[in-house]
DNA sequence: GCAAATCGTGCAAGAACGTGCATAAAGAAA
DNA sequence: TTTCTTTATGCACGTTCTTGCACGATTTGC
C-alpha cells in the first residue's frame, strides 16, 4: 500500500467520520502504529486534521476558509448534523442540494467513496464536490444571487424541472411544525418548492436556533419532511410535533 | 514493447485504479524498474501522473490545488496576458467567458468597479466573480466536467442559447491562423461554438506555446477572431496572418 | 499516584530513487 | 552501404525515503 493511499483512506475517513483511531487504522493496513503515528503527523502539519491523543480528529473549523456566509456562525454544531445527515445518504442516491451553510457543511462532509448523483444551484457546495471523482455533479446554473451564494430565477427553476431525485437536502431558513418550511426570499423558496416537487423525500438538517421559528415564504408543509436532523438538545416538545406529521428524527 | 505503448498503458491504469506500482508495471511489461521510472518520470513531468514512493497516482482533478494545476504554468505571461485582456472591456457589457487557465486569470483581473453582466461554465470564474457587486453574474449550469472545471453537455448548450453577449472571451487549446481555433475535447468545442454563434465578437489571449499550433475539434474560423491578445515575444510572422483576416493584435 | 496505553525520537535495514555510463537498436546523413 | 547521431534500455553506484523496533517521555483512566 502507498503512503499516499493511506493519507487519502485518512483523509476521506475524517471528512466521513470526523475521527479516526491510531490502532484501527495500523491494522486495516497492515502496518506498525508508527507508521500510523507518521501520518497522522504529516497530516495534521498539513492541517488536514488535528492530532489527538489515539487518533485525529478532522481540523477544527473548516481552515479552508470556504465562502459562506453565516458560515462563521454554530461551526461545530453544523458539522455534527453534517455528520449525522450524511449518515442517511447510501450509494447511488440522486440528491438535490441547495444553497445554505448547514448544507455547505453537508456537502463538505460526503466521503469521497460514495458515488452519488447531485444536483445543487450552490457555488460553494459545486466546488466542495468538484473534486469528488465519483459525483456525478449537475451544476443548476441561473442568475448568480450573491447574497445565497448559489442560482435562483426562472433558468434555475427551468433546470431544477429537468430532474428527479430521491432526496432533496433542504437548506431551512425557519422550521416550524404547524406553518412548515419557510425562506426569507421569494426566489430562493421558488427554486426550494421545484426542488421538493421534483423529490421522493426531504431531508432537513437544522440547528436549534432555527426550530419553531417562520420565515415569510413558505416552501413545503411540515408533513413533506421524511428525515429531521436535529442537535441532541433540540426541545423534544417540538420534535414531537414533527414526529406526529411523519418525520424521522436524528439526533447529530 | 515501445515506450509509447506502455505510456498509454500506464494511462489507462491510471484512469482505471487511480495508481499505480511501479515493480508490478516492470513485471509486467517485461523491462526493468529503472525504464518504469522513467516512464513515470515523463508521464509526471507532463502532468498526467503525481509520482509518489512506490509508483504513481492519477493526478488531482483541480481543487485539492487552491486554483488548477495548468494553473502553475505560465503565472506571469498569463496575469499580464489577463491585465491587457482587461483593458479591452467596456462597463455595461455583457460576456461570455469558458473554461480555462488563461480565462481564469483575465476573470481574476476584472476589477471590482466594472460592470458587467458575466455568463461564465466554469465553476472556477464563477467563484472568482461571486463578490463583484457590480457584476452580473450567470452561471451556465449542466453536466459538470471535472477535467475541465466547467459544465458541458446539452443544458449547457440550452443555457447558452438563450442568451447574446457583446464579447465572447474565449479559452483556447491550439491557435492557427488557417485552421482556426481548436479544442481537444468534443463536449468542450460545443460549447464555445455556441458562445461564439451568440456573440458579437470574439478576445482570445493565448501565451506562445499555444500560436500555431492546433487540436482535434474545430471552433471558431480564424477570420472570427476580433481582439487577439499575445506576449510581447510572440512571433510576428504569425501575427501577421491573423491580422490579414481581421484581427487586432494587442500586446501583452 | 500508578499502571497501561500512547507518544516522539533515534536507529538500522531494506526498498525505492536518481544519475552516470555503456550497450544496443533505430534512424539520418554521407 | 557505411557511418554518425539519436534514442531507448539496463546496470552500477551512491543517495534518499520508508518502515519497524527499541527506549524514554507523556497522557489517560482509575
Amino acid at each position: 500500500m502507498l503512503t499516499d493511499e493511506r493519507h487519502q483512506i485518512i483523509r476521506d475517513r475524517l471528512a466521513a467520520e470526523g475521527r479516526v483511531l491510531a490502532g484501527e487504522l495500523a491494522s486495516r493496513f497492515g502496518v506498525s502504529e508508527d507508521t500510523v503515528r507518521r501520518d497522522l503527523r504529516e497530516l495534521a502539519k498539513a492541517g488536514q486534521c488535528r492530532r489527538v491523543y489515539g487518533g485525529a480528529v478532522a481540523p477544527a473549523p473548516f481552515a479552508s476558509a470556504p465562502v459562506g456566509l453565516r458560515a462563521g456562525h454554530a461551526v461545530e454544531e453544523k458539522t455534527r448534523l453534517a455528520r449525522a445527515t450524511v449518515a442517511l445518504l447510501s450509494r447511488g442516491q440522486t440528491l438535490f442540494i441547495d444553497s445554505g451553510s448547514t448544507n455547505a457543511a453537508i456537502a463538505r462532509a460526503i466521503p469521497r467513496h460514495l458515488d452519488l448523483t447531485v444536483a445543487t444551484n450552490s457555488l460553494e457546495i459545486a466546488t466542495a464536490l468538484s473534486d469528488h471523482a465519483l459525483i456525478e455533479l449537475i451544476v443548476l446554473g441561473g442568475r448568480f444571487d450573491r447574497h445565497l451564494g448559489a442560482c435562483v430565477g426562472a433558468d434555475t427553476l427551468a433546470a431544477v424541472a429537468q430532474l428527479g431525485a430521491d432526496l432533496f437536502v433542504l437548506g431551512s431558513c425557519g422550521l416550524d411544525a404547524s406553518r412548515g418550511v419557510t425562506a426569507f426570499d421569494s426566489a430562493e423558496a421558488e427554486v426550494k418548492r421545484a426542488m421538493a416537487k421534483n423529490s421522493t423525500g426531504i431531508v432537513i438538517a437544522v440547528t436549534n436556533d432555527k426550530l419553531a421559528t417562520a420565515a415569510p415564504f413558505r416552501v413545503a408543509r411540515p408533513d413533506a419532511i421524511r428525515h429531521l436532523v436535529v442537535e441532541k438538545t433540540a426541545p423534544s416538545v417540538i420534535l414531537a410535533d414533527f414526529e406526529r406529521q411523519g418525520a424521522e428524527i436524528h439526533f447529530a
